[in-house]
RNA sequence: GCGGUAUUGGUGAAGUGGUUAACACACCGGAUUGUGGUUCCGGCACGCGUGGGUUCGAUUCCCACAUACCGCCCCA
């Protein structure tokens, strides 16, 4: 036995089969970004390290031990895109769509593969797939709640059941570093008793600390101050605004003030979209977030020019409607299976197929050389609608015989009959229907 | 990166330190000549994740590695 290949470590074959409900869940997202006016925009899957070191934070773990960085043959610092918003922020400042000949609110789409190099479990893998949309130019909280909006209706539309928005703020620049800064002086205090992990991340990222899984962690974060009393009055403005749109829309929401994001380049708004399924383990896990990004168009070298999307996970979400057993249309079915008996009807059988193909019907045939009785099974187990069945003595009547699987009715029609108007063959000849 | 569990055919799986690796599903074939969901009969792992080791002998014991899954980290 020659070497088996394994695929890579956490990456998938999506099989037929389960490659419907992508392209169900790929053409439901297009369709309902259309009418939102969001067009697709398609990036590099790899880009300079600096796109996503420089957006992402350097200290993020996503830059510093998940990101597939390489050197390629003339020494280019390239990365495997990690995220989405990174690469569609600088295809935005680099062509220039920042522009006055562009319409404001500049919408976007994108769907594709994303790569992070992380301990594979259940919904996270090395190459995963991600749906997402980026808004550029307004700063209306309005904008904020249409790109929310447009992820609970995706979601909805999907299948979708017991879903939760998470709602937060971080706030400008300016309130973010001073309720930093307060986080700071209150955890300082209780440092030796924080979990190992909540130390580091004291420092490095002290926001963090307060999602801490770690119980006696959560114990103490819980008299923590809130984000929300460190709001500048322009940014207590805009999310009131949010939550007031939300509420207009008549779409429930949580505020969760502990709530954070791992990519450095979010403010103001932020939401988690949540399901809660058995398929991702115990309790609501996260499908889709977004949140405002305004700094990020500039530090990629545009000018000052916000932004605002989401990114939504696809094996999550696929997982999650498997669980929820959601009916995808199934559009492969077959129309007619053509049996032919005998070698010698093997050119006929070929031409019939072709001819009914063309008339915009599905068709299939055997090419095993198996017996009428086993085509049958195969045209049963497939759903045919219809057989048609040419031997050798049809062959020389130039006639073949249909047949309604349903009904079991069979009737002989000329071949030129077939060839001219296979469709009216089928809605005239039979006795039935 | 850390900790844990698992790995037998296309699938679900049973099983043993030693002649032919149970059973079921699926698939293929047959049940007198060319017609489909039932029934009956037959076929279907030269191999038990990979590589070493222990042993007279290992799929069964030991080690390493790989992969999957779970928890942590992190995140979609």
């Amino acid at each position: 036995m020659l070497m088996r290949y394994q695929r890579p470590k956490g990456t998938a074959d999506i099989l037929p089969g389960d490659s419907q409900i992508w392209q169900y869940v790929e053409a439901t997202a297009r369709k309902l970004f259309a009418t939102y006016r969001f067009d697709e925009i398609r990036t590099p899957m790899f880009e300079n390290f600096e796109v996503f070191s420089r957006t992402s934070g350097d200290t993020s773990d996503i830059v510093t031990k998940e990101m597939y960085d390489f050197k390629d043959k003339g020494d280019r610092h390239l990365s495997l895109r990690p995220e989405g918003t990174a690469g569609v922020v600088r295809a935005f400042v680099e062509n220039k769509l920042y522009g006055p000949e562009t319409q404001k609110p500049y919408k976007v789409y994108y769907m594709g593969p994303m790569f992070r190099y992380e301990r594979p479990q259940s919904g996270r893998q090395r190459q995963f797939h991600q749906i997402g949309v980026e808004a550029f130019g307004s700063d209306a909280p309005e904008l904020d709640v249409e790109v929310i909006a447009l992820g609970m209706t995706l979601l909805g539309k999907l299948g979708l059941k017991h879903l939760r928005l998470a709602l937060n703020t971080l706030g400008d620049k300016k309130s973010r570093d001073a309720y930093r800064q307060a986080l700071i002086d209150f955890l300082e205090p209780h440092f030796e008793e924080l979990s190992d992990d909540s130390k580091v991340r004291l420092h490095k990222n002290p926001l963090r600390v307060l999602d801490s899984k770690d119980k006696h962690d959560q114990a103490i974060v819980a008299d923590a101050p809130s984000i929300l009393d460190f709001l500048t009055p322009a940014a207590t403005s805009h999310f009131d605004r949010v939550k007031a749109s939300l509420d207009a829309l008549g779409i429930a929401y949580d505020v969760d003030a502990t709530m954070v994001r791992g990519l450095d380049y979010y403010n103001h708004t932020i939401f988690e979209i949540m399901a809660d399924s058995p398929a991702l383990g115990e309790g609501y896990t996260t499908v889709l977030a977004g949140g405002r990004y305004n700094g990020l168009v500039e530090e990629l070298g545009g000018p000052d020019m916000p932004g605002v999307g989401f990114g939504l996970g696809v094996e999550r979400l696929v997982l999650l409607m498997q669980a929820e057993k959601v009916a995808v249309p199934n559009d492969n079915a077959l129309d007619v299976y053509v049996v032919g008996i005998g070698d010698e009807t093997s050119l006929e059988t070929l031409k019939l197929v072709q001819s009914i193909r063309a008339a915009g019907l599905t068709a299939d045939r055997d090419y095993l050389g198996r017996k009428p009785k086993a085509q049958f099974k195969t045209a049963n187990r497939l759903s045919a609608a219809y057989t048609l069945t040419i031997g050798s003595q049809e062959l020389a009547d130039q006639t073949a015989n249909l047949k309604s699987m349903a009904t079991g009715e069979e009737i002989s029609v000329p071949l030129a009959d077939i060839y001219q108007d296979f469709e009216k063959v089928v809605t005239t000849k039979f006795t039935a229907k």
